[in-house]
DNA sequence: ATTATCTATAGATCTATAGATAATGC
DNA sequence: ATTATCTATAGATCTATAGATAATGC
């Protein structure tokens, strides 16, 4: 029996499941998973601090609003996608070719996408999010769509760029990726999976067989590098 | 001016917009506009109601409960794609191959979800729609994905079926198509878009560019002959 | 008589605020 | 004294039902 030291202020009428965790994180990981679950505007506030232990009104001291919470929730899911994305990106072409880069990036993204506790990607599917209150978050959701514009440009094939512009290879290559987010509404996505998409990636930028083949490893070399 | 003949039942409070609709059908089309742009819990009755220019427990005469209303949307939305595959699919292989089939399901279904009048595909990412209550449309789904991974493993070349299963295929295919639904978020589809993720499915299937232009010749043939 | 609306409302929410209370920190 | 909770509640919804009413149909 490991006895945790009591935290400050009144006791909650249920004690906290993991006491590790702050008030604050707690109701961040409760709303996700409700959210996600139930989507935006069908989860109230009630059932948030059902799940976290605590009584409705307790929330308004961590947050202000319900609108808060979510702003917050998808702030933390972008940004590690984000940095990832650019500190790959920084890598082309010195240390690695862009078919390399956005394998790996692809790669990364669904893993990423893969282990979240709750499937928070689905957010970013919801209408709720398209109103201005977040536009801070879908500009950063741009910029990691114009990442994976460039790398797919430079790595396809003259028969897709030709074709395709830039922006619409990002559309089309984010859109491949997300399928992971699909993918965990009915099953546990693995590394076959992972290995799938990413490889799909390349292939709808035109790359053969042998091309894909050896950008796989040497983005399992620079990731492990990286890590 | 022409006057339409006063419809039975007592006048609205507002006269209809459009009076050669049915009072269903214009609640389906007010429902629908607003589960897109707000999502389906933050449309309340009363929004519905508004839009439609009656009260809102007039609603209640023509659907017993806000869930019917979207029972009904979904099931009109998928089932024209579905009938459409199947069709589609029984040409293969005595007068289509399956790459010419694939590229041809690809386009329709894309120009579908580009032209309803609001943006239907959305409804199928919202949680709402994942309750048992809705699993007959997911069902439907689930069968129109099948069609998609059937044709992509007969049309894909050898690397690709080696490595992905043709269900994983569906699921791609599936997605690579409905990245339609997001650009309508943020601008109008035009034929270039839909050429673009019809090739994108049968690169992403592993074919070369000559095969692909082909493919997309022979397709454009076939639906017109279809038409 | 039938149809499609209307008005009125019950009962169940839901968000957010005000002020009390039970811990720890100093 | 500070912190993090609690209880209680105001005021604004929201869904769905009951029953009245104003048209057309026969």
């Amino acid at each position: 029996m490991t006895r945790t030291r009591p935290r400050q202020g009144r006791p909650r009428h249920t004690p906290p499941s993991d006491p590790s965790a702050s008030g604050r994180e707690q109701i961040l990981d409760a709303a996700g998973a409700l959210f996600v679950e139930h989507g935006i505007s069908a989860t109230s506030t009630r059932m948030i601090a059902e799940r976290v232990g605590i009584r409705q009104a307790s929330l308004y001291y961590h947050f202000a609003t319900k609108d808060e919470i979510l702003a917050e929730l998808l702030a933390t899911s972008v940004r590690p996608s984000l940095e990832m994305v650019e500190r790959i990106q920084a890598l082309v072409p010195e240390r690695a070719s862009a078919a390399v880069a956005l394998y790996a990036v692809a790669a990364t993204d669904v893993r990423t996408l893969s282990r979240t506790p709750y499937n928070i990607g689905t957010l970013y599917l919801l209408p709720e999010v398209l109103t201005e209150r977040f536009d801070a978050f879908r500009a950063d959701r741009g910029r990691l769509q114009q990442s994976y514009g460039a790398l797919g440009a430079s790595a396809a094939a003259e028969g897709v760029t030709g074709t395709i512009p830039p922006e619409r290879i990002g559309e089309l290559l984010i859109q491949l990726v997300e399928v992971v987010i699909q993918i965990r509404r009915t099953r546990d996505p693995d590394a076959a999976d992972t290995d799938a998409i990413a490889s799909s990636c390349l292939r709808l930028c035109g790359l053969g067989e042998a091309a894909i083949a050896a950008a796989r490893d040497e983005a399992h070399v620079l990731l492990t590098g990286l890590a």
